[in-house]
DNA sequence: AAAGTATCGGAGCACTGCTCCGGTTGTCAA
DNA sequence: TTGACAACCGGAGCAGTGCTCCGATACTTT
C-alpha cells in the first residue's frame, strides 16, 4: 500500500474541483452539490467523500487565490498607504469571483472552525504587515487593526455584490478616513 | 359585502405576524415558514395566502421600524454631521434585529421589485435630506450620495452580524472620511 | 490471476419553498 | 333565525435541497 490515493480517486477529485468552479461561477457559492456531482458524472456519495463539507470544496478553489494575495502583500513595494489600499482592493475583488463568496471569506476571517480559516490566517498576517508599515509611516491611523480593515474589505465586497456601486468607489469611501 | 377582511382572517394575519417575529428573532430571516405556520396552529396554505412571499411577511414586520427611522430623520436637530452619523447608526442597528436582515435591507435599497422597496424609498429620501444638510454645512464631503452612505450602513450591519466588532466602531471607521 | 480493500454510486431520510383544491365557516340578506 | 355563498382554511403533493449509509464495483499489489 502506498500513501498515494488511487488513480480514479485523484481523477475524480480534480474533476469535481473543476466542475465546482463552473457551477459556483454560474449559481454562486450555494450551487447544488448534487448538480455538481451529476455534471461530473459521479454519484453524490463520491462528492461528499472527497469534500465532506461545502467549505472543503470552496477551500480547494480558494487556496490558490489566498496564496496569491499573501504573496502580493509580501512583495509589495511603494508608498505604504497606497500599497495597503491596493491590496485591500485585490482582496475585495477576489471575494466577488463567486456570488456569495464574501460571506464565506468573512466567516473564514473570524470563525476558527471554518475550513477556510487556516488558509485565511496566513493572508491576514501578510495584510497585517502591510498595515503596520503604513501605520509606522503615519499614513494610516494607528488605532485600526488588521481584522477591522479586512472586515471592511469583505463588507465592501458584499455591498458591491448586490449594488451597482463599484468596489473601488466603496473602498475609497470606507478607507478615506483611516 | 364590506371591504373589511373576515374576522378569522384578520386574527390569523396578526397571529402569523407575531409568531414570525419570534421565529425570525430565533432563527434569522430564513426561518422555516412551515414551522411558523405550525407554531401558529395554522396550515401552510393559510400563511402563503396572507403573505405570498417571505418579503411580504418581513415587510409587515419592518414597516413600523422604517417609519420610525423616517420620522427620526425628519425631526432630527443639532449638528448636521453628528445627526447624520447618529441616524445611520440607528439604521445599521435596526438592520441587525434579525440575523440576515441586512441582506434584505440592502436588496430593498436597490432592487425595485422587492416588496420592501416601497417602504425603503421613503426612508432613503429622509436620509437624503439629512445628508444634504450636512453637505451644505460642509461637514460631509459633497461627492457622496445617499445610496452610497446607506449602502455603507447596510454593509456595516452585515459585517457586525458575523464579527465581534461592534456597529458603532465599524461605522465610525467607515464614515470617518466622508 | 486472484484477493482484498479503497473507492464508488444512489436509494433514502428529513427538511425546504410553494401550489392547488376540496372542505369549512364567518357574514350578510331574507 | 336561517340559509346561501363567498371568503377562508388546511394539508397533501411536487420538486428541490443537504447529507448518510452500505452493497456493488474496480483498482492495485502480491
Amino acid at each position: 500500500m502506498t500513501d498515494r490515493p488511487r488513480a480514479d480517486a485523484r481523477r475524480n477529485h480534480d474533476l469535481i474541483v473543476s466542475v465546482a468552479a463552473e457551477a459556483f461561477a454560474e449559481h454562486g457559492t450555494d450551487a447544488s452539490l448534487r448538480e455538481i456531482a451529476r455534471r461530473a458524472g459521479l454519484g453524490i456519495g463520491t462528492l461528499y467523500r472527497h469534500f465532506p463539507t461545502r467549505d472543503a470544496l470552496l477551500e480547494a478553489l480558494l487556496r490558490q487565490n489566498f496564496d496569491r494575495l499573501r504573496g502580493l502583500a509580501e512583495t509589495s513595494t511603494g508608498a505604504p498607504r497606497e500599497a495597503l489600499v491596493r491590496w485591500l482592493g485585490e482582496v475585495a475583488r477576489g471575494s466577488t469571483t463567486y456570488r456569495g463568496l464574501s460571506e464565506q471569506v468573512m466567516a473564514a476571517l473570524v470563525d476558527e472552525s471554518s475550513e477556510l480559516h487556516a488558509s485565511c490566517v496566513a493572508m491576514r498576517a501578510a495584510g497585517a504587515v502591510l498595515l503596520d508599515r503604513a501605520q509606522r509611516d503615519g499614513s494610516v491611523a494607528a488605532d485600526v487593526t488588521a481584522v477591522e480593515v479586512l472586515s471592511l474589505a469583505a463588507g465592501v465586497a458584499w455591498v458591491s455584490e448586490r449594488s451597482p456601486i463599484e468596489v473601488d468607489r466603496l473602498l475609497s469611501l470606507a478607507l478615506r478616513g483611516i
